[in-house]
DNA sequence: TATCTTGTCTAGCGGTGCTAGGATCGAGTC
DNA sequence: GACTCGATCCTAGCACCGCTAGACAAGATA
C-alpha cells in the first residue's frame, strides 16, 4: 500500500512539474519555445514521459489555462473585495483582469488564445474556468442596471476587458491612453 | 521591354494567385491546413516559388490580413452609410463588424489572432490598417460624447467588438445572446 | 534468489518551414 | 537559324516539430 501511495505522490508531484515548467518556459520565451523536447529536458525526464501523463501538448496547455483560472478568479476577488462602493468594485474588477492579463501573458494566452483542448459548452466546462466567469458575475451583477440580465451584462463586459487585454498587448493600442481607456469603460457599462 | 513587362504581369498575378489560395484554403480548412507544400501544390508550383514572393510563411498570413483590411473598411462604410441617425450607425458599424469576422474567419485571425509580421507602431502601419481604424473613427467619433478623444473612444468601441467576435467564435458567449450583446454595447456606449 | 511487472529511454515516423544547388527554358546575339 | 548565357524553377535535403513503438532496466513480489 505504502509504496502504491509514495509512486502515486512522486507521480503527482512531476504532473505539478510539468505544468509549473511549461508555464515558466512560456513567459521566460513564449509558448513557440515550449516544445516537447525542450520541455523534456528541463524537467530531466525524455519525451514519452510527458505522454504518461498528458495526450498530447494540447493538454499540457490546457493545464496552465485551468491554473491560470483559478489565480485569476483569486485576484478579481482579492481587488473587489477592497473596493468600497459597486463603482470602485467594478473599476477594480477590470484593472485586476487587465493587470492579470499583462502580467501573465503566456497563461492568458493558454487561457484565451491557444487551443488548450477545453470544453465550453456550457455543461461539461470545466470549473475553474466556471468559477472565474463567475468572480466577475459577482462583481458586474450589481452594475448591471436595472432588468438587464446579469450574466448577459458580464458577457459583454468580459468581452470588452478581452479585447482591452489582447489589443493592448498586441501593440494595436496606444499604451497612453490605457488607464483612460479602463475609466471611459467602466463610466459608461456600469449602471449605479 | 514588352517582355519584361510581360513578366512583372504574370509575376503579379502569380503573387495575387498566391495570396487568393492561402486565404481560400484557409476558411476552408483552417489556418493549420496551410502549409508551404499544400498552398505550392495549389497554385501547382513547387514550394521555393512561394519564397521567391514572399520573405515566409508570416508574409502570406501579413498580405492576406491587409487584403482583409480593406474589405472590413468598406464593409463598415456600406453599412453605415445606409444608416440615419448617430445610434443606427454606430449599431450598423457594430454588426457590420461582427458580421465580418464570423463570416470570414481565417481572414479575421489573419488580421488580429496570428503574426502576420504587421508593424504597428503608429508610424509604419500599413495603409489598410490605418484606413480600417478610420472609417470605424469616422462613425464613432459622433457618439463619443463630450470632451471624450474620439482617437480614444474608438479604441474602447472597437477593443469591445474584438472581444465579443473573438470570444463568441471559440464558443466561450452564448449564442442566443448574441443581438442583445450588441444591443447592449451600443446602448451604453455611445452617447447621444 | 528468481520472476515478473512497471516504468523509462532510445530511436524513429511523418510532418513542418525553409533553402542550397543543379537542371531547364527562353531571350538576345551572331 | 544556331548558340550563348542569364533568369527561373524544381529536386533534394536540412533541422525542427509532435508523437509513439519496442527494447531495456529497475524495482516489487514470491
Amino acid at each position: 500500500m505504502s509504496v502504491q501511495e509514495r509512486k502515486e505522490r512522486e507521480r503527482a508531484e512531476r504532473e505539478r512539474l510539468i505544468v509549473a515548467t511549461a508555464r515558466e518556459l512560456a513567459e521566460q520565451q513564449g509558448w513557440d519555445a515550449v516544445t516537447t523536447r525542450q520541455l523534456a529536458e528541463r524537467i530531466e525526464y525524455s519525451q514519452p514521459v510527458l505522454y504518461s501523463h498528458f495526450h498530447g501538448k494540447r493538454e499540457i496547455i490546457g493545464a496552465v489555462a485551468l491554473e491560470g483560472a483559478t489565480e485569476m478568479a483569486a485576484a478579481v476577488r482579492a481587488a473587489t473585495s477592497a473596493a468600497e462602493g459597486p463603482r470602485a468594485r467594478a473599476a477594480a474588477l477590470a484593472r485586476a483582469y487587465l493587470d492579470f492579463a499583462a502580467s501573465n501573458p503566456a497563461v492568458y494566452d493558454a487561457m484565451f488564445q491557444l487551443d488548450g483542448g477545453l470544453a465550453f459548452a456550457v455543461d461539461d466546462t470545466p470549473p475553474p474556468l466556471k468559477d472565474a466567469f463567475a468572480a466577475l458575475l459577482e462583481t458586474l451583477t450589481e452594475v448591471a442596471g436595472e432588468g438587464v440580465h446579469p450574466g448577459l451584462f458580464t458577457e459583454v463586459f468580459w468581452a470588452s476587458l478581452h479585447g482591452l487585454a489582447t489589443l493592448a498587448r498586441a501593440g494595436r493600442l496606444h499604451p497612453e491612453f490605457a488607464e483612460r481607456r479602463v475609466e471611459l469603460l467602466v463610466d459608461r457599462l456600469a449602471v449605479l
